[in-house]
DNA sequence: AAGCATTAAGTTACCCGTAACGTTAGGCCC
DNA sequence: GGGCCTAACGTTACGGGTAACTTAATGCTT
């Protein structure tokens, strides 16, 4: 019989209230430095507090409906890209620093998880979600508008986004890459990458990469997409496949620097000479290109800074700030030692 | 005058029970599944639900006492080391699968910000904590012990840990890292890592590694403790700073394999012979080191496991499973390429 | 001293979903 | 046909905090 329901093990604002012998709200008000109050009622109440050890309930607060929660919901698609983690550090920093949380969710490249992911934090109610990639199922799509949330699209450039969006345009970087390697000189191009069930950025690369390299003389030769994850592994076994199927190819760009480090360590078994035998190029200059031997040949994306750009433009918007709808975050092509030089 | 409370945006309950023209509790009822309505009320109800687009508040039902929440805060320092990355999406992709959310806290290796995230974050009523660290503020302790919430504390294995604890000796595996290089001839070591304000992993992997170089009849000839970040560039300088020095040092132990890239790559540049003029050891074995051409001699730890592992003793302990208190994830010694051979 | 403004509280209602309990209508049995 | 049972649904109260309103006490003015 006794009370099953009074269960909850912390502190409630009534029992600091009691405890200082004035009413809920007048405790209410001290907590939240509201003012309406004498010194001695505050002080009185502060030291109740300490004594009970009281945390206030932010559940109960962001219940009641007035204030927004602090969290924000953050998709990523996976974290063994050290691109995307990067990414998620700039974010959840300048988050943290405004007294905001990050509530992760990993979409491992799938819509689907994405639209259960976003189910269930929207149920919490957070103060805004932050999306990688512009591709959203349809029911997804409904609920985020529904919602009313703040909404930040990040990675790909969006021109029309649900709300706000910053990235970068991955057909241009893709584009540019092919006409940096035909101008070098390569003729037979080669892509090695791995293909989701969706169009996402890295296939927006591809194409600017194909359009550039048939614009400017060569030719793609051989596109490799492997069900797999674009890991160094990948890259390796990637590699092989490509150039077992005997074509020629006297370059390969790569969807992201792993699988480029991947396949530059598969070209280096095969006694192959790099830049002059064969050229790689990789995407998103991993940090730990700038202290190997050789420069891999890449595309350089300010990740953490994105992130952080993400977070400010959320936090602007939860400050009902004007802010601009997209953002460029732009690319710069790295030359790198893979790839022979331009003349 | 006009109702100003009354704005939040959602779908509630009693709109959908309205529509259907039954009661908030049956409408709840049939939400939950949990019968007591006939199926003509179900289906009306269900209707209803996807004309109105409802989602369902969790707040109010966590706040009702009833269920538990179902975040979980999980605090890493840092996201810039691949190695809490991987343990990141162990921990993220174990506890999703189980219908849980990850709260993200980067503490940034400071018991300060540890203890406002804590704060900030049992606000929330969690389900459970997974903390990095064993260390944690006088004030951090008293909460988390208070809460009451499942804890399980990672990296460091701990065999009086607050509640639950998976990870590794680090002690055991500094030590085993020094026995292995006085045994491979080298005499006069270095250590190369970064210092914080509080002992950690590092410092007990420093002082096993210390210990098993003495006991070896080597000397720890330098140690260097940058005060910076633990990456690349770090460990380039920190060896150009060691090597500096005058002392002869013919083997350098870093704190982690990024670090140790760039130590490599700085005796690479000054024309030292590795590993027969110099050794280099790091420690974490990062994926990379598998498709690099010179193998990393280092010590491998299974990051993502260790993350599933955590992730598992939260879920077994929600679900009022028995929990062994403690679980060590082991270590393996990978004797690469960049120390000599021991014959 | 009466009138009015200001400060420092207290009271009430509400947010949304659910536990506990109450009610109604119909079926069944003897 | 009266008593009893059960399925199906309604009513009430509650949780922790806060907005809006009310009340009480104090200070100040003329």
């Amino acid at each position: 019989m006794a009370g099953k329901r009074h269960k909850t093990n912390g502190v409630s604002l009534r029992e600091v209230a009691k405890a200082a012998g004035v009413s809920k709200m007048t405790a209410s008000r001290v907590l939240r430095a509201e003012g309406g109050y004498s010194d001695k009622t505050r002080d009185l109440v502060m030291r109740k507090v300490d004594e009970l050890g009281y945390l206030p309930n932010r559940l109960a607060t962001v219940f009641a409906g007035d204030s927004a929660s602090t969290f924000v919901g953050v998709s990523i698609p996976e974290l063994g890209n050290e691109v995307f983690s990067q990414v998620l550090e700039g974010i959840d920093r300048k988050l943290g620093a405004f007294g905001h949380q990050t509530v992760l969710g990993l979409t491992q490249h799938t819509q689907e998880a994405e639209e259960e992911w976003i189910k269930t934090v929207l149920s919490w109610k957070p103060a805004g979600l932050i999306l990688t990639g512009r591709y959203h199922s349809i029911r997804a799509t409904e609920m985020l508008r529904a919602s009313g949330v703040p909404i930040v699209e990040i990675w790909d450039l969006n021109s029309s986004p649900l709300d706000m969006s910053v990235g970068l345009n991955h057909f241009d970087s893709g584009f540019d890459m092919g006409r940096y390697l035909t101008s070098a000189g390569y003729q037979a191009l080669g892509y090695v990458g791995t293909s989701h069930d969706t169009a996402n950025a890295a296939t927006a690369r591809l194409e600017g990469f194909c359009k550039a390299v048939e614009g400017g003389g060569g030719t793609v030769a051989k596109q490799l997409c492997l069900h797999d994850m674009a890991t160094y592994y990948t890259g390796f076994y990637g590699t092989e496949q490509l150039l077992a199927a005997g074509e020629p190819i006297d370059c390969i760009f790569y969807q992201n620097d792993a699988m480029a480090f991947g396949g530059l360590q598969y070209v280096y078994s095969k006694g192959l000479c790099v830049p002059q035998e064969i050229g790689i190029a990789g995407w998103g200059d991993l940090p730990i290109t700038s202290v190997l031997p050789m420069r891999m040949t890449s595309m350089h994306v300010p990740h953490f800074k994105l992130g952080q750009v993400a977070a400010e433009m959320m936090l602007a918007s939860l400050q009902c700030e004007p802010v601009e709808r997209t953002r460029d975050i732009g690319f710069k092509l790295i030359p790198g030692s893979t790839v022979r030089q331009t003349c």
